[in-house]
DNA sequence: ATGCATGAGTA
DNA sequence: ACTCATGCATA
C-alpha cells in the first residue's frame, strides 16, 4: 500500500499530489561485512571538459501527456533470462581475502591485478592502483591543459589489458620510495604532501579533512565548490559529490582523480580570498527523471538479506525478488549495484561512529571553530 | 548527507 | 548486464 513503486512519474502538472509516506532513513543498516580489495580495472576517465560537460539532455523529458504507460522498458524480459548463475561469489564478503573477484570468468589468462588494502586500517600501503604506471600510461587527468578554450583532447580508452605488473621489490617504504614513508605528525599543519603522486589512503584523507575546514573558513557551500570547478577548469560537480569527497565516501580512484582539481580550487580560493566571488548558474535544463523510489524500510531489509547472500544475482534471480518484494525489476537491480558500490567506498557502511575520528591521548581535542557543517 | 537513478564504457 | 562516476531529489 502506498509503495513507492507506483510509478507516475508526475511531470509537473502534479506538483505534489502524491501522499505517500516514506520512510527509509535511518535504516542504514550495515551489513558489517567489510571488505574492500579491489581491481580497479577501469583505468581512463573521460574527462568530460572536453566535449560537453554541461550538455543534459535527456530523454525523461515527458513534457506531455504522460501516457502512464511507464516509459520504462519494464517488460523486458519475461522468462528469457535463464542466464545460469555459475558465479559462486559470497566468499568475498567476510573472507576479505579474495582478490580478483570481479572477472566472473576471464577466458583470458591478463590478470594483473593490484593489491588489496583497507581504506581505514592504517595500514600504509603503497603503491597505487589504476594509475602513475611506470610504464607510459600516465594518469590522464592532465590538469597541465584542461578544456577550457576550446573542444580539444579526446583521449581516453586506452586499453584494457592493464599491465600495472612492474612492482619493483625494492620499493620499500623507507629510504627512497616514492612518496611513501610518511609519520606525520602535524597537529596543525599538514604533511603537505606533492601531489601528482600518487596519494595513500591517508594522504586523501587528510586532505579531505583539510579541504573541508579551508572551505567552510572561506565561507564556501560544497555547491560553490562544485560550481567553481566547472567554471574554472571545465568539469563541474554537484554538491553531491563534493559532499562524498569531504566524506571520502567515493572509490579510491575517484579520490585520487578529485584531489588534484580540488586543491587547485582551494589554492585559488585562497588567493581569490576577498575578491568578488564570480557566480555562475547553469540554468536547469527540462529534463525529467525517474521518481525515486522509496524502498519501505521492511523491504530493504529483505534486500539487505538477499545482499548477504548473494550479492550479485542473476537476472531471473532478480525477477523473482522483485516479484517478492513487488516492485520493478528495474529497482531492484539498481538497489543491488548502489550496494555493491557502497562495498567499494572509503569509508565503511556503518563504521562511521561519531567521535571515532580521534584517537586517545593524541588528537589535540581543541577545535578552533567548530564546523558548522555548511 | 544519502537514496535511488542515469549513462558511458566495458566484458 | 555490470561497473563506475556522478547527480537529482529528498530526508
Amino acid at each position: 500500500m502506498a509503495t513507492a513503486a507506483s510509478n507516475h512519474y508526475s511531470v509537473l502538472t502534479t506538483a505534489s499530489s502524491a501522499p505517500r509516506q516514506h520512510s527509509e532513513s535511518g535504516s542504514m543498516q550495515q551489513a558489517a561485512v567489510y571488505r574492500d580489495a579491489h581491481t580497479l580495472l577501469q583505468n581512463d576517465y573521460t574527462l568530460p571538459g572536453s566535449g560537453h560537460p554541461l550538455s543534459h539532455a535527456h530523454q525523461w523529458i515527458t513534457a506531455l501527456s504522460h501516457g502512464d504507460g511507464a516509459p520504462w522498458p519494464s517488460s523486458l524480459l519475461g522468462e528469457q533470462d535463464v542466464k545460469p548463475i555459475l558465479q559462486s561469489d559470497r566468499e568475498e564478503l567476510q573472507n576479505s581475502a579474495s582478490l580478483q573477484q570481479q572477472q566472473q570468468r576471464h577466458p583470458h589468462a591478463h590478470q594483473a591485478h593490484h593489491d588489496a588494502r583497507a581504506w581505514r586500517t592504517s595500514t600504509a600501503s603503497t603503491h597505487i592502483p589504476g594509475m602513475a604506471t611506470s610504464d607510459g600510461q600516465s594518469l590522464v587527468y592532465s590538469q597541465s591543459g584542461f578544456g577550457l578554450g576550446g573542444p580539444e583532447q579526446m583521449h581516453h580508452h586506452s586499453l584494457q589489458e592493464e599491465d600495472h605488473h612492474s612492482h619493483s621489490p625494492h620499493l620499500s617504504e623507507h629510504g627512497g620510495g616514492v612518496q611513501s614513508s610518511l609519520s606525520h605528525h602535524q597537529q596543525g599543519g599538514h604533511p603537505e604532501n606533492s601531489d601528482e603522486d600518487t596519494p595513500t589512503s591517508d594522504d586523501l584523507e587528510q586532505f579531505a579533512k583539510q579541504f573541508k575546514q579551508r572551505r567552510i573558513k572561506l565561507g564556501f557551500t560544497q555547491a560553490d565548490v562544485g560550481l567553481a570547478l566547472g567554471t574554472l577548469y571545465g568539469n563541474v560537480f554537484s554538491q553531491t559529490t563534493i559532499c562524498r569527497f569531504e566524506a571520502l565516501q567515493l572509490s579510491f580512484k575517484n579520490m585520487c582523480k578529485l584531489k588534484p582539481l580540488l586543491n587547485k580550487w582551494l589554492e585559488e580560493a585562497d588567493s581569490t580570498s576577498g575578491s568578488p566571488t564570480s557566480l555562475d548558474k547553469i540554468a536547469a535544463q527540462g529534463r525529467k527523471r525517474k521518481k525515486r523510489t522509496s524502498i519501505e524500510v521492511g523491504i530493504k531489509g529483505a534486500l539487505e538479506s538477499h545482499f548477504l547472500k548473494s550479492p550479485k544475482p542473476g537476472g531471473a534471480e532478480i525477477t523473482s525478488i522483485a516479484d517478492s518484494l513487488q516492485l520493478e525489476k528495474e529497482v531492484v537491480r539498481v538497489w543491488f549495484c548502489n550496494r555493491r558500490q557502497k562495498e567499494k567506498r572509503m569509508t565503511p557502511i556503518g563504521g562511521q561512529l561519531p567521535g571515532t575520528e580521534d584517537m586517545y591521548g593524541d588528537t589535540p581535542p581543541h577545535h578552533g571553530a567548530q564546523t558548522p557543517v555548511q
